[in-house]
DNA sequence: ACTTAGACTGACGTTTACGTCAATTGAGTG
DNA sequence: CACTCAATTGACGTAAACGTCAGTCTAAGT
């Protein structure tokens, strides 16, 4: 066999782990959020014990999770899409649903893009308005 | 007297008005919501009788208002917003505020324009990827 | 062995943003 | 004037997303 190291034997990457506690601690968020993600099926965390033991793939969707809260969707909805992300899915009906949601999905996102670029350029005027309010009483 | 009818005196501008059930219709939402962004402090409209009496003012405010209920503000964000949109303050410590205010706004919504950045490039990923399994079938 | 200190499991409480229902009421209409 | 019909006003109900106990458990020090 030819001196090849760089591909080990792939079936064993020792994946780190995380815990609850160190988790919410990164997010900022409380263990008890990252509860309630799991009871609503975002989460599967594996246990040690009692505790939960956290992969990276939870991290990762715990990410995804917040990001999508930031962008104002349900927990429901998020699932829908952190679903699909990993997901191997290649049925043509399953693939046409999930086009459907993405379809769904990327109609709101290019919405509240609108939305934002709206109202910035509102909010840059009224600073603009503030602050030369502000420097005429200098 | 010449013939100038497109110019009346400016003083009497006859602003049209609306009722709760038009412009419930015109933004597809239900009276009722229309009634709690009232009770909210978001709306102040007149009354003729019993009846609500919408102006093109509070029209615009529902609009900015569902606008930021498409960002996911919350109505308390969002009265922080529009009051500030029609305020005319001029004392410095409140344009002070404003500022600050405006500014934590900006700082979100700069957020989310760029996680939306994100979300829709994955899901455009995403897309690529269901249609090309797609194509392979046929 | 005793005591902490965390993590866990219910279970109930809370806030936001309305929905829903019942009882009025005022404005038109035949 | 009786009747309808839409708008109003409480008042209570609800779904989402956690917060906040209270009580248990358990692995780790001392």
């Amino acid at each position: 066999m030819p001196p090849r190291k760089s591909v080990p034997p792939a079936t064993e990457t020792p994946q780190p782990t995380f815990t609850i506690t160190e988790l919410a601690a990164e997010f900022d968020i409380t263990p008890r959020a990252i509860r309630f993600y799991e009871d609503m099926g975002l989460l599967e965390p594996g246990r040690k014990g009692r505790n939960r033991v956290y992969t990276p793939r939870d991290r990762t969707r715990l990410k995804l999770t917040l990001r999508g809260k930031r962008l104002g969707l349900a927990l429901q909805e998020i699932k829908q899409l952190v679903d699909m992300y990993d997901s191997q899915a290649s049925a043509a009906p399953q693939l046409r649903a999930f086009l459907a949601i993405l379809a769904q999905h990327r109609g709101q996102l290019e919405q509240q893009r609108h939305d934002i670029e709206v109202t910035l350029a509102e909010i840059q005027q009224h600073e603009k308005r503030c602050r030369s309010l502000l420097a005429g009483q200098a």
